[in-house]
RNA sequence: GCCGAAGUGGCGGAACUGGCAUACGCGCACGACUCAAAAUCGUGUCCCGCUCGGCGGGAUGAGGGUUCAAUUCCCUCCUUCGGCACCA
């Protein structure tokens, strides 16, 4: 012989069937079927989605992609199980909508500008070109005549329509007030996309700052309690959690406060019950009263405060761990439970943008409060008992005469004795026995306190509660006569928190029993909360009330490339919004998008320059453009009719299409996106625009893909895993397999490179067996081979049906596998080529057809021959339960809940005839030991449990 | 600090309603084919022990509880990840 060659690869040769073009050939090569069966659906127009009232719709829908140029790993992740399951759901009888558009406004096209001077659009349109190639590549079910490109000016017409209805509607409104900037962007942020602990912008990374500027809002808190109704929502609890607790809602009662100046001071609190504690209150320096309540020696010292807060970032602001700071403006307000004169403060601990902007103060039960009130010697008063019944007394030793141990002893209250001192513990139904006690043994000119329960000061003549403010102060003036060294006390907080023992009974923030609170003392806490809410309201001095931590929506953005916002602002008339028939305002071509951090379109010489709408009067239009999270708030509306010219959309397709049935991306938007559009759709529906109460009715998202070193992807680590070259290497179906098989699709996993090698194997095996006829069909394949064919075949169905329902991607695929090698075990066999084994090979063919879409259809054709209709059009396969149920079953037989043997029962057997088959196996007898089962547990078809 | 999610072989993961833990795949080992390799195919692969084609014990982050029986239900703790954070 001479020397070895390696065979060459069969040259695949195209070769004409009918009006199929099928590859001629051995090899699996999707390098060839996969570009000729998309030309090929293309043509078909296969996957166009076409209203028909006789089917079932469903609209199936994956975020809108960011064309930033290159579609990466992730977008696949996203789309193409997403796709999948679209086509499963096409299979079951539903005319399925799968569309796709760009969110083609934003900044990379503005960034990329600055940087190589291509020109944003052109930029834009290119990726979106290229973009277009790579999706097409993935083999989904695009309807492509539906596409929407969000920078188009016949999208943006209509996304600024919907600003003009919204404006209209008194949902869109125009305020000055301090906003987030990002100095990278150079543009204002809403408040969603200013991201973690440094405050830093969700696109750059940079810490933002603060700027007070006049900005465009929308009142997305006018929908902010029915945000919180998920009832229409089948959405992951994770995400329902995230949107909750970003709308922040609280329970609690606005207070009015009079202050002294004449004006009322409202506030609003979650603790009504504390509000004979409030010793003082508290305004943001922004607060429009603080001007008015200062009094006018304090204005120097309020201006200078109010000022240095105005020039800190929020970072600095927000800081927990910051000490806290504020100054006396010299005011006075009035507690309208008591009539009780507390003073006015203002503190950057308070936040304008919360609330009303103001507190009362109770700092003997919030912390914060506790820490200002301590450290500028504000009065605190106790009003909420404590749960624990922690009491605290503490004897020191000069004050006290001897024998008083004893006599505690003999009470047994408890104590410890330190260097003559006492440190006493009373049970709470002992106070009144110790108050006698302590007063029989106290020296003249001594005094001893109770703190914790009950807040007793007990001195020679007699005893004093701590129950007011006037009572503190009291108190407080005499300890100082009667002691030198707690002179420089001030508060009587401040002088027993000198008292280290005393510590943890001093504060506590728990809801309670009221003390010290007039009528209401002794209501417990929900009840006092709730009572207290009804006597304000009855009195005119507020009521129940609700605050959220959930903000308007800042739109305007200082950027060029975006939707400009169609307002006029007229000297006359003031804000106009540009008449309907006037949109689009375009976005001019001719701008020089350098960052000055003003609006580009402000320093067109010409552009902004217009006349008014009503009176036709020189005016200007409004420079900023819109947040591009404004664009795909409502591009699931555009995609029912991208062309549509008289509405943002064909209401014929809204009345079928609409809801989206079933939305998958990633949970980043949790916050952002998915709050703000089912703003806008219930903005519009109240504008009777949209229709009904959610516009995505379920939710699911895709985890993420780590890079093989389980780090984040990154260009700069160099663990990118770019879909093109694995498209090249193994072709799109085994990046669709794999990418649905390597880990739980909800919760992504690093890339494995070696892992999408046995996917691909996978691909090649259905090849081989369904392409190549085996060398030897005559083995026989065994006793009722084709019934055990059969159900495998049933039960697989259910498997596959079941998960793809659930989205439980990894597992369909793993079924199929297994039925990939059930068929192989029998390949070899006389099973071979009967009617259940093509049976078979067809519904391998069916389940797999929404998973590896061109090989399915190659092989489909190859089998079913010329002229048959594309396997994206069949049926999912259904199973028969009576063929897939198993005929026998292996009970488990354990003894004392351990397994010692398994019988092989037919199904349903009873329980007399698997515990006789059970006592009759040897190795149930040892473990019995010659005992009687005391107990017997019988489950049909699964387990018997001897216990002895 | 508050809220939420998750911890199962060397790795990704499976286990439906409390009933055989580790399916499927990767990796690894051995074998077949080959001069050889790749590819492909076959066999094995949680850990420990033993009188080793079998048998016993242990293991689902740790500890406890409920139960005849717990990866699954309950409690406590640990770790990781995510969100919020002076929100009154």
């Amino acid at each position: 012989m001479g020397p070895a060659e390696s065979p060459a690869p069969a040259q695949p040769k195209a070769i004409q069937v009918g009006a199929d073009t099928i590859t001629e050939g051995g090899i699996y090569q999707p390098e060839v079927l996969e570009p000729k069966w998309q030309k090929r659906w293309e043509q078909d127009g296969l996957y166009r989605a076409v209203v028909d009232p006789t089917l079932k719709k469903f609209y199936a829908l994956t975020m809108l992609p960011y064309p930033s140029g290159d579609l990466h790993i992730g977008h696949w992740y996203a789309m193409t199980p997403s796709d999948a399951r679209a086509r499963f759901m096409r299979m079951r009888g539903y005319n399925v909508m799968f569309p796709i558009g760009f969110d083609a406004f934003g900044l990379p096209a503005e960034n990329a500008a600055i940087k190589v001077g291509v020109h944003p659009r052109k930029w834009t349109y290119a990726n979106i070109e290229r973009m277009r190639t790579q999706l097409r590549a993935m083999g989904a079910m695009w309807d492509w005549t539906r596409e929407a490109v969000s920078s188009d000016p016949e999208y943006y017409r209509w996304t600024q329509w919907f600003f003009v209805q919204l404006f209209k509607q008194g949902l869109a409104y125009k305020k000055m007030s301090p906003v987030d900037w990002c100095p990278n962007c150079n543009t204002t942020l809403a408040r969603e996309q200013v991201w973690g602990d440094d405050r830093h912008c969700e696109r750059c990374e940079t810490p933002v700052i603060k700027k007070n500027l006049d900005q465009w809002f929308f009142r997305l808190t006018n929908y902010a309690e029915e945000l919180l109704d998920f009832s229409h929502c089948d959405w992951p609890d994770r995400v329902k959690t995230l949107q909750t607790n970003w709308i922040g809602r609280s329970e609690g009662a606005r207070v009015i406060f009079q202050t002294e100046v004449g004006d009322p001071l409202e506030v609003f609190t979650t603790r009504p019950d504390t509000l004979w504690g409030a010793t003082f209150m508290v305004l943001a320096p922004e607060h429009p009263l603080v001007e008015k309540i200062t009094a006018s020696e304090n204005k120097a010292e309020v201006k200078a405060y109010m000022q240095q807060a105005v020039r800190q970032t929020d970072i600095q602001r927000e800081s927990a761990d910051k000490e806290k700071t504020g100054v006396f403006t010299g005011g006075f307000a009035v507690n309208p439970v008591n009539g009780v004169r507390i003073p006015i403060w203002i503190a950057d601990y308070v936040l304008i943008t919360y609330g009303t902007g103001a507190i009362m103060a109770v700092p003997a039960h919030d912390k914060r409060d506790f820490d200002f009130a301590m450290k500028y010697g504000l009065p605190i008063l106790p009003v909420i008992n404590r749960t624990d019944g922690l009491t605290k007394s503490f004897a020191l030793g000069k004050t006290m005469q001897p024998g008083l141990a004893d006599a505690l002893r003999a009470e047994e209250i408890p104590f410890e004795e330190r260097q003559g001192s006492l440190y006493i513990n009373i049970p709470p139904e002992k106070i009144d026995r110790y108050i006698e006690i302590a007063r029989a043994h106290l020296n003249p000119s001594s005094w001893n306190e109770i703190v914790g329960t009950r807040w007793v000061f007990i001195f020679p003549d007699g005893v004093r509660e701590w129950d007011s403010i006037d009572s503190e102060q009291e108190i407080l003036a005499r300890c100082q006569e009667l002691e030198p060294n707690v002179r420089e006390k001030r508060s009587l907080m401040e002088m027993v928190w000198g008292v280290e023992f005393y510590r943890d009974a001093l504060f506590h923030d728990q809801q309670g029993e009221l003390i010290h609170s007039a009528e209401f003392s002794g209501t417990p806490g929900a009840e006092a909360v709730r009572k207290v809410s009804e006597w304000l309201a009855a009195r005119n001095a507020g009521g129940p009330a609700v605050s959220y931590r959930l903000r308007d929506w800042l739109i305007s953005r200082q950027r060029y490339w975006g939707a400009p916002i169609p307002m006029v602002y007229c000297p006359v008339h003031g804000q106009v919004p540009v008449p309907e028939d006037q949109l689009p305002v375009l976005l001019p071509d001719d701008v020089e998008w350098k960052p000055t951090g003003e609006s580009p379109l402000k320093l067109h010489p010409t552009w902004a320059k217009t006349s008014c709408p009503v009176c036709g009067s020189p005016a200007e239009r409004d420079t900023d453009t819109m947040d591009t999270f404004v664009c795909s708030s409502w591009y699931h509306l555009r995609y029912l009719s991208p062309k549509y010219d008289r509405g943002p959309f064909d209401p014929a397709e809204y009345d079928y299409w609409m809801p989206v049935d079933c939305y998958t991306g990633g949970i980043e938007h949790a916050t952002m996106h998915l709050i703000y559009t089912r703003f806008f759709h219930k903005a519009c529906r109240d504008m009777g625009i949209t229709r009904g109460p959610e516009p995505m009715l379920q939710l699911r998202n895709q985890g993420i893909i780590l890079g093989e070193d389980s780090e984040k992807m990154s260009k700069s680590r160099g663990n990118v895993v770019a879909p093109d070259d694995l498209v090249k290497k193994y072709g799109a179906d085994t990046v669709r397999a794999y990418l649905m098989f390597f880990a739980r699709w909800s919760q992504g996993a690093p890339w494995n490179s070696q892992g999408i090698e046995g996917t691909h194997r996978w691909l090649n095996r259905v090849w081989a067996l369904l392409t190549q006829v085996p060398k030897n069909t005559s083995t026989d394949a065994g006793e009722h081979a084709d019934r055990i064919l059969s159900r495998v075949m049933h039960q697989t169905i259910r498997r596959v049906t079941r998960d793809f329902e659930n989205f439980e991607f990894n597992t369909v695929i793993s079924a199929l596998m297994e039925f990939t090698n059930t068929l192989y075990k029998y390949r070899e066999t006389s099973l071979y080529g009967t009617p259940v084994w093509e049976e078979a090979a067809d519904i391998l063919m069916l389940m797999m057809s929404p998973v590896a879409t061109h090989m399915a259809e190659e092989l489909w054709h190859r089998r079913k021959g010329a002229g048959t209709a594309s396997i994206h059009l069949q049926k999912w396969p259904t199973f028969d339960p009576a063929l897939a149920a198993e005929e026998e079953a292996t009970i488990v037989v354990q003894v004392n809940g351990k397994v010692r043997e398994r019988l092989q029962l037919p199904i349903g057997a009873g329980e007399a005839e698997a515990r006789r088959l059970a006592l009759a196996s040897d190795a149930v007898q040892k473990w019995l030991a010659g005992k009687e089962p005391r107990h017997v547990i019988y489950v049909p078809d699964k387990l018997i449990n001897l216990v002895v």
